[in-house]
DNA sequence: TTGTACGCGTTATCAG
DNA sequence: CTGATAACGCGTACAA
């Protein structure tokens, strides 16, 4: 592989001169400059990134970490960051912790040796020092990571609340909220949004069931659950993907949605349209939320200053077959 | 950000004996060892990885383009690639083309400049010379794209024999394969495997349809096609995400699946459990295809022999509701 | 067992 | 307008 030294020779000129043609920098002569081009293009030049990398101590690399790859969800998001990246001529590092602290521990310190210029974070992990000791613009995307590094969230409270007044309309009084676990903040915040509103109706029931949002238990605890609790005509589910197993199990039972039972979902994805009924489910602005975590991390790295430290996005109640009244 | 000299200096020893060091190479007296380990962890020193990679002419990056990351078959993949590629102690550098020629060339310019060493790809692009030209090992995954690069890809042709022999099986006399674009080799083979196996039965009609994967036009060219030959009763689709699309337009049309029509997927990605009826589909091995092309491109980089130059690993046919013969 | 000095490929400074 | 040269941080002959 050709290097700028060759170049050079070939073109018979010094490596300055060449750096000065391909960065369009400083003054070079028209001639020298087709020389120099043509030099490049016989010996098929590219220049070393990772030199440059090194010499201006910046590597154009945004990492990127994510719980998990299989999940719809982040894949919006991704494609919101990823778009917005590559705008402004940065690369990509993405990496999933499965929620394990220590696979998350282990690609910091790849981030670290490796210089990326910046961070955009899902994740929950307690050990904000990590965060900070990498001494780079970091942003938190769908959760909150601690209340000094600058997050993009969606509006969880108010998903809650929405969800709510949803099954409250369709009359429900026994209702049960799938909710994701305690350790995640938008599950936090989405279940107080939910308990807040349904507190002030003394005429409805209302239980709380904590399920891991991946796990292959789950399933089997939904089930089980809504075969002991055969009041139940109301559900607000963590995750569109725990809505659509409730629908399968209620199937099973012999119990009808939505007639029988109401279920709202959670995140929008495309699985609501699927099934049978459809779901429906409080919207985040993923794509949008991955946009402005990425823009917000350039505001950072180029030491421009941001509106808010934390960004709220708009939440919507999506209304499909699931909830329909009569 | 400390580097190298600074440790050094606090250690009052040389560089080089610090390189030892971190490197485990070399004799180091097991005091002065102390000193230095004492002083990195003081100075909080991480080796700088750039700086490496430029010494050593190589990143310790894989490159990795895929069409979609919204697509919960590339996702399986990628789960298995990266554990690989983990394991190896590489780094991923994972793009999306979203089968953009321009968008694929960007990224493999990316990729040059950044002296990746190895490149797994999920493409259908004719430029084979834009990927020789880079120069590394290269290993095609799902796709195959030239006789030269190695290749792990699914049993494309069975998937399309076993899919037809399903059909056949059930009595569908009037057949519609939906069948992806001409340009990507898998759905190539498929529809070989499928029609030659329906050929032997005179007594069945079939027809084909092309379709996009992604497009949003496939929705209505589906539900346009369904209506105007209500004769069909027997449908392949070239993905399960289309089969679902045909029982939403069936169930539209009025038509019963399995009683009136059967439907048969590809790829067996979860959304297959969640329609009514759960969707029959032939499996094929995501996530170790994706290990396999990594483990493949190891040993290529190692210089390692390989046992062949194009895998193919086995499908499988998942029998659900969407088939049920009565 | 340790240290010196050079090269990896690039950019920027400064002198011409 | 151009060229020589010193960084950037690290690894490794080679010398001590």
């Amino acid at each position: 592989m050709a290097n700028i030294k060759d170049v050079a020779r070939h073109a018979n000129v010094s490596v300055a001169t060449v750096s000065r043609v391909i960065n369009n920098k400083g003054y070079v002569n028209e001639h020298t400059k087709e020389l120099v081009l043509k030099a490049i293009k016989d010996l098929n030049y590219v220049p070393n990134e990772i030199a440059r990398s090194l010499y201006r101590k910046s590597s154009k690399i945004i990492g990127i970490i994510i719980p998990d790859l299989k999940n719809e969800f982040f894949n919006d998001m991704i494609a919101g960051i990823e778009q917005v990246i590559l705008q402004h001529g940065y690369k990509t590092m993405l990496c999933t912790s499965r929620e394990s602290l220590e696979r998350e521990k282990e690609y910091l310190q790849i981030f670290s040796t490796n210089k990326i210029d910046g961070l955009i974070l899902c994740s929950n992990s307690p050990d904000i020092a990590s965060y900070i000791n990498l001494d780079i613009p970091i942003v938190g995307l769908d959760r909150m990571i601690s209340t000094e590094i600058p997050s993009v969230t969606a509006d969880n409270y108010m998903g809650g609340i929405l969800a709510a007044n949803r099954l409250i309309e369709a009359n429900c009084k026994n209702i049960i909220q799938l909710r994701g676990p305690h350790t995640l903040t938008p599950a936090n915040d989405r279940s107080e949004g939910f308990l807040q509103t349904l507190k002030k109706h003394s005429d409805i029931q209302v239980q709380s069931l904590e399920l891991e949002f991946t796990s292959d238990t789950t399933q089997t605890d939904i089930q089980e659950f809504l075969k002991q609790n055969p009041e139940i005509d109301g559900i607000f589910s963590a995750s569109d993907l725990m809505a659509a197993n409730c629908i399968r199990c209620l199937k099973k039972l012999g119990r009808r949605v939505p007639e029988d039972i109401k279920i709202i979902g959670y995140d929008n994805i495309s699985i609501c349209e699927y099934t049978d009924p459809t779901i429906s489910t409080i919207a985040q602005p993923i794509t949008e939320m991955g946009e402005m975590a990425a823009e917000t991390l350039f505001k950072l790295i180029n030491n421009e200053p941001i509106n808010q430290l934390h960004m709220t996005l708009p939440v919507e109640l999506i209304e499909r077959e699931s909830t329909k009244s009569e």
